[in-house]
DNA sequence: AGCACGCCGACT
DNA sequence: GTCGGCGTGCTC
């Protein structure tokens, strides 16, 4: 009745012990020569009479120190697993701590006994454990209200109503609130009426990077320390990680902080789910079982609310730039949608600039009157941060003698130029070599970067603002941030200390420092070269391509106080060849609705998700005719089954980015209007996939796996 | 996934 | 003649 971690053997395995097994009961069980961990499954109908002799081996180790994982979980692991086409035992034994399959049965016994004993003695053990990690985030300074010994700030207007109409919700709702709305106040009143009016419950925050667990972690954890504060994230020792995972488990934490993997947590009184930022890609794991955390977490609400009232567990989504699948489902009801306009303090929205690039003098890099903005704002003792969505010097180098360019040998990319340590590297394979001397091509010795990254940004801005200076008289100081600068552990935390105390006038990086972090002197944040979520093939990039510059720009005047002091301008600067294109008339305005409306319009007349759903088939194979083939018989084979009727299989075409590593990659994408259909499909496939591997045309595919509602085409 | 079994190239 | 490459197949 368990379930072993191996993707290729559909339903659990039998095994016989002396006595029955609840299920969801962790065990350790005999697999071939091995011994993994196990989890006994519901098996209906099943008894020892119709077992042949050798047909089941005995169970070696009941984990019975520890509860069963409740329904409620196990129904979560079979849905996620049925839904996103991959076996019960990956998806549920995936769900666990790494370490509690290398441990024996009388270890964990041992440490569950530990942990009581010091949990006994001193309560807030959990809580400091916590702590540790995420002391070296600055505080932000709340407003205690004399006499409450909650310490929360006084809500808004909009920040009562936003909360009572959740409190009183009886769907998933939906928290359609500005940067700096104070949506970050509503999870925590969420969260400590529901922990004091039931002195069980428990409630599961997630957020969408690991980044960004450290100061919501700082944020909980001064207000609610008293009742247990985890993290889950993969950031953790496998130690850690346990630990938090049996506090969440045992009850003892009543509030889990985590990232998408923690959707699958523990928690056998959930009451409340919040997930931040609902509309960030990093909820949808792009690996293993390729789950949507978001949308596991509207399943499990509504799991764990089953043959209860439908508000038992509650689900808040919250982002300022929603989904488009979860703005739809609150215009039409399914979601119950709350908003909140209004930034905190009453700070104005930052103001749009766009900068028109067909007016600026030849080959610069930034206008001249951003530059000049940047430095009368360090100046005054402002901050400024500049986004460009390009690790490294260049992104490619060339030699215009002969063409050549800087390709990476394993993938059909093209190396980066770090000019730092004079690597070419390929940010898809690792591959990593010296920047040859001369062209290796034709020995021309003028081989030259072409296109822009932060390093070259970075480099550029020092030069164009040496004659800058900043409030003390001294020369501008710029700070780079991105993977590569804050490779080292702990280095991102300090560099982004030494921004907040101001030792830094610019901010250049990628991605990553346009989500969630608290700037308190940045007025002006610019997006050095927008266009390319303009026009990409993938239809959902002028989605992401909104909420990351409306995320940027949230960064900017977060502090009304110092805005107000300084009688800053606040502004979002936007460097675009297309000024005229429509979601920078929508970005102007602050009008996410609007930009959603005109969005979900074009979505409608081509039938492309919400309207319609998805799944894609990737095939990895040593040649690029066999991954299209495995695809395209695959699909042949398929044509006969339940469902096909409802769907369109389109051909097999390669991957944008065709080669990895040298392995060629192929997918086949299979649209339908209804749910089910796809479903039954994919279900019934999947052997049709397999069958296809043993065809002539087929050898060399080394793997294939299904995408149900991909994020990327 | 692991781990075994099984059939073809360069070494003591 | 063996060590070892990784292709194919099985695990209650």
């Amino acid at each position: 009745m368990t379930t072993p971690a191996y993707s290729g053997l559909g339903p659990a395995l039998t095994y016989v012990h002396d006595r029955p097994l609840e299920p969801g009961t962790l065990v350790r069980v005999p697999l071939g020569k091995r011994e993994l961990l196990g989890l006994v499954w519901e098996a209906p109908g099943l008894s020892l009479e119709g077992l042949e002799p050798g047909q089941a081996r005995a169970v070696l180790q009941v984990f019975d120190a520890i509860p069963p994982l409740n329904a409620a979980w196990r129904g979560l692991a079979s849905f996620a697993a049925r839904y996103y086409q991959r076996s019960l035992g990956e998806v549920a034994l995936a769900a666990l701590p790494p370490q509690l399959r290398d441990l024996q049965a009388e270890q964990l016994a041992r440490k569950l006994k530990r942990l009581a004993k010091a949990a006994a003695g001193n309560p807030k053990t959990q809580g400091r454990q916590v702590n540790q990690a995420a002391d070296s985030e600055p505080q932000m300074p709340e407003s205690l209200s004399v006499g409450d010994t909650k310490a929360g700030p006084e809500l808004s207007p909009e920040q009562a109503i936003a909360l009572q109409r959740f409190q009183a919700a009886d769907r998933p709702a939906l928290l359609f609130g500005t940067t700096g709305s104070g949506k970050t106040e509503i999870y925590l009143r969420a969260v400590q009426e529901l922990l004091e009016q039931d002195p069980q419950a428990q409630a599961l925050i997630m957020v969408p990077e690991i980044n960004l667990t450290p100061q919501l972690e700082a944020r909980f954890m001064e207000r609610f320390a008293r009742w247990g504060v985890v993290s889950l994230h993969s950031g953790l020792t496998p130690a850690q990680r346990l630990d938090h995972w049996l506090a969440a488990h045992q009850g003892r934490a009543r509030i889990v902080l985590g990232t998408r993997m923690a959707i699958f947590a523990s928690l056998p009184q959930l009451r409340l789910i919040v997930v931040d930022e609902e509309h960030d890609p990093s909820y949808k794991s792009q690996e293993g079982a390729r789950y949507s955390a978001r949308d596991l977490a509207v399943y499990r609400a509504k799991r764990e609310s089953q043959g209860r009232s439908p508000a038992h567990c509650r689900v808040l989504l919250g982002s300022a730039t929603p989904s488009l699948e979860s703005w739809r489902a609150a215009e039409i009801g399914r979601y119950l949608k709350l908003e909140m306009p209004q930034r905190i303090g009453g700070g104005a929205l930052p103001r749009l600039r766009l900068v028109n690039m067909n007016h600026q003098p030849k080959q610069c890099v930034l206008a001249p009157a951003l530059l000049e903005s940047i430095a009368e704002r360090a100046a005054r003792g402002e901050q400024s941060m500049l986004l460009l969505n390009r690790r490294g010097y260049a992104p490619v180098l060339a030699c215009h003698a002969c063409g050549w360019k800087s390709d990476c040998p394993h993938c059909s990319a093209h190396a980066v130029f770090h000019k730092i340590d004079r690597t070419l590297r390929c940010h898809h394979c690792g591959y990593s070599s010296r920047v040859p001397y001369a062209c290796p091509g034709c020995g021309n010795l003028d081989i030259a970067p072409v296109g822009r990254g932060t390093e070259q940004l970075e480099e550029q801005l020092v030069g164009l603002l040496a004659h800058a200076r900043r409030a003390d008289g001294e020369p501008i100081r710029v700070l780079r941030l991105d993977a590569d600068s804050t490779r080292a552990k702990g280095s991102l935390e300090q560099q982004l200390a030494g921004m907040h105390e101001g030792e830094f006038d610019v901010l250049v990086g990628t991605q990553m420092i346009a989500k969630g972090h608290d700037f308190r002197r940045i007025t002006l944040v610019a997006s050095v070269n927008a266009d390319g979520g303009l026009f990409a093939s993938d239809y959902r990039a002028p989605e992401r391509l909104f909420a990351l510059l409306l995320q940027a720009a949230g960064r900017a005047g977060r502090d009304a106080d110092f805005v107000a002091s300084q009688g800053a301008a606040v502004e979002l600067w936007v460097q675009t060849w297309y000024p005229e294109h429509p979601l920078f008339a929508a970005l102007v305005q602050h009008d996410y609705p609007a930009f959603a409306t005109q969005q979900l319009e074009e979505r409608e007349a081509a039938l492309m998700p919400p309207y319609s759903f998805q799944a894609l088939v990737r095939a990895e194979a040593r040649t690029q005719e066999a991954a299209q083939a495995l695809l395209n018989l695959a699909a042949q084979a398929g044509e006969p089954l339940p469902g096909r009727e409802h769907l369109t299989l389109y051909p097999a075409v390669p991957m944008a980015i065709q080669r990895v590593a040298n392995v060629e990659r192929a997918q086949m994408l299979i649209e339908s209007d209804s749910r089910p259909a796809l479903q039954a499909f994919l279900a019934a496939w999947q052997e049709q996939l397999q069958l296809a591997r043993s065809q002539p045309e087929a050898k060399g595919v080394l793997r294939w796996a299904i995408d149900v509602d991909p994020l990327a085409i």
